[in-house]
RNA sequence: GGAGGGGUUCCAGAGCGGUCAAAUGGGGCGGGCUGUAAACCCGUUGACUUCGGUCUUCGAAAGUUCGAAUCUUUCCCCCUCCA
């Protein structure tokens, strides 16, 4: 058994926080990594505008290493995106247009920008797109030189081809090909950036090596892979997707009050494990309050993990709205609820609940609308609703120009009064 | 290429001429209990509705019938076995 004192200190708090899975070569890359600064990469997946909760913890990976000295960089397949990597996937995926893809990856480096952010040019993020090499390679050159290297035995021996073989999956050739394209991005990035190790999730693994062995042959280099694990939920889901949508790391996309409440709902079984994974909490101090009571802990977990994506301000902000929710049932203007505005004339007539709540978009159609009022789910100001037929007016504001309307004890949108 | 089996509402999976907007389970949503947790219990789960109904759905199109998810024909897709 390896000792844990005598581990790189990167690693050491790789596998305290939880990070660790697999290693290409455990006791090598510690040496490597006490003996030098090095670039590291993980590639990520570009078919969405943004990415979500599910490859934060790849992102937190990379800002580990930055802590200890090494760079990160950043691969937004522009390349493999148009081709989808056939791992887990039960269907081959639709392709994107270039246009999307480009797109994608704009905003998608934004979020790095945020988690990356550091004040020495050396530990910055490099971002590469592996369109700029693969989109020109020659194919005869290319079979070659890196074909050559592959043999079908091996690559059919491969969970991701297994599984769809298995499984008599159809599995096209160009997904086939995905797993020699992502070895050769390491490649790529080993001659060009000096990379020296790849991080992924433990579904990359096959690809990860495929790197390794790659590089190992035709370039004779020692280079490493490192897994983290797939995180389920205490509930057997597969952290990041909800039945709602996914929790995006885009504020445009989801606000950082749904953020925050994210991390505030998490199953207690999950809270220390969260903490040590998605804070800068040191583990010393996680250890020490790992009995503190569990809400207060789920709070903490809250504001630091919107506080590291979204900011200092917009998190307490998010925290204050949860308050005036949760424990004050107040409202205020500061509130990151959406606000729905109306106006003073519409009230003269009234305005329908079905129309209202269809307006403030926490239901899809009135049909829902009408159940949710049957099954005492919406609320005006904490008082349900009792009939479809209800109209909001000009009592309705009486007091305050605000109103709250809610679905549930969780769904809440502000009503707000303009002239 | 030959012989069979199948495509059903978010998913799995019943239905096999009217009583079918379609059993059951899962998931989702709401309510209760609680702690904005879990577990559990109850309700709900196509759209529109003047709450009487109306409209659109069972791979696609055409047909038989008073009437089709259910029968026929053609087409598309998936699976199993044989060559």
């Amino acid at each position: 058994m390896w000792n844990y004192t005598l581990m790189n200190k990167f690693l050491n708090e790789f596998k305290e926080r939880g990070y660790f899975y697999q290693c290409t070569n455990e006791n090598d890359l510690s040496k490597l990594l006490d003996d030098e600064k090095i670039n590291a990469y993980i590639g990520f997946d570009s078919t969405a505008s943004s990415l979500h909760v599910g490859s934060l913890m790849q992102i937190m990976c990379l800002r580990l290493l930055q802590k200890y000295g090494h760079r990160p960089i950043v691969l937004l397949g522009g390349g493999t995106t148009r081709i989808g990597d056939p791992s887990g996937k039960e269907e081959t995926r639709k392709i994107l247009s270039e246009k999307q893809i480009e797109n994608n990856i704009k905003n998608i480096e934004k979020v790095f920008k945020i988690f990356l952010k550091t004040n020495n040019p050396k530990l910055r993020p490099i971002f590469v797109n592996n369109y700029k090499w693969l989109g020109k390679l020659n194919y005869i050159k290319f079979l070659r030189e890196i074909g050559k290297h592959f043999t079908i035995n091996k690559m059919l021996s491969f969970d991701s081809v297994k599984l769809r073989l298995e499984r008599e999956q159809s599995l096209s050739y160009m997904e086939f090909n995905y797993m020699i394209l992502q070895a050769y991005d390491f490649l790529e990035l080993n001659k060009n950036k000096n990379c020296k190790l790849q991080i992924g999730g433990s579904d990359q693994w096959g690809n990860i090596v495929n790197g390794v062995e790659l590089i190992k042959r035709h370039s004779n280099k020692h280079v490493f892979g490192l897994t983290t694990p797939l995180i389920t939920l205490a509930s057997g889901v597969k952290m990041g997707k909800t039945e709602k949508g996914a929790i995006w790391l885009d504020k445009k996309l989801l606000s950082p009050y749904e953020y925050f409440q994210f991390w505030r709902n998490t199953d207690d079984r999950d809270v220390i494990k969260f903490l040590k994974m998605f804070t800068d909490l040191k583990i010393f101090e996680i250890e020490k309050i790992k009995n503190n009571n569990i809400n207060d802990l789920k709070v903490l977990l809250a504001k630091e993990a919107t506080k590291m994506l979204h900011g200092k301000n917009e998190a307490k902000k998010a925290y204050e709205t949860s308050i005036s929710i949760f424990v004050k049932k107040k409202l205020d203007d500061e509130t990151q609820l959406p606000i729905i505005k109306i106006k003073n004339q519409e009230l003269i007539e009234g305005i329908s609940i079905l129309d209202l709540v269809m307006r403030s978009k926490l239901l899809n159609s009135k049909s829902e609308v009408r159940r949710a009022i049957k099954d005492n789910g919406i609320k005006i100001d904490n008082k349900p609703v009792e009939s479809q037929e209800y109209l909001l007016s000009q009592d309705n504001f009486q007091k305050l120009d605000l109103i709250k309307l809610s679905h549930g004890k969780k769904k809440h949108v502000i009503i707000k009064l303009i002239n």
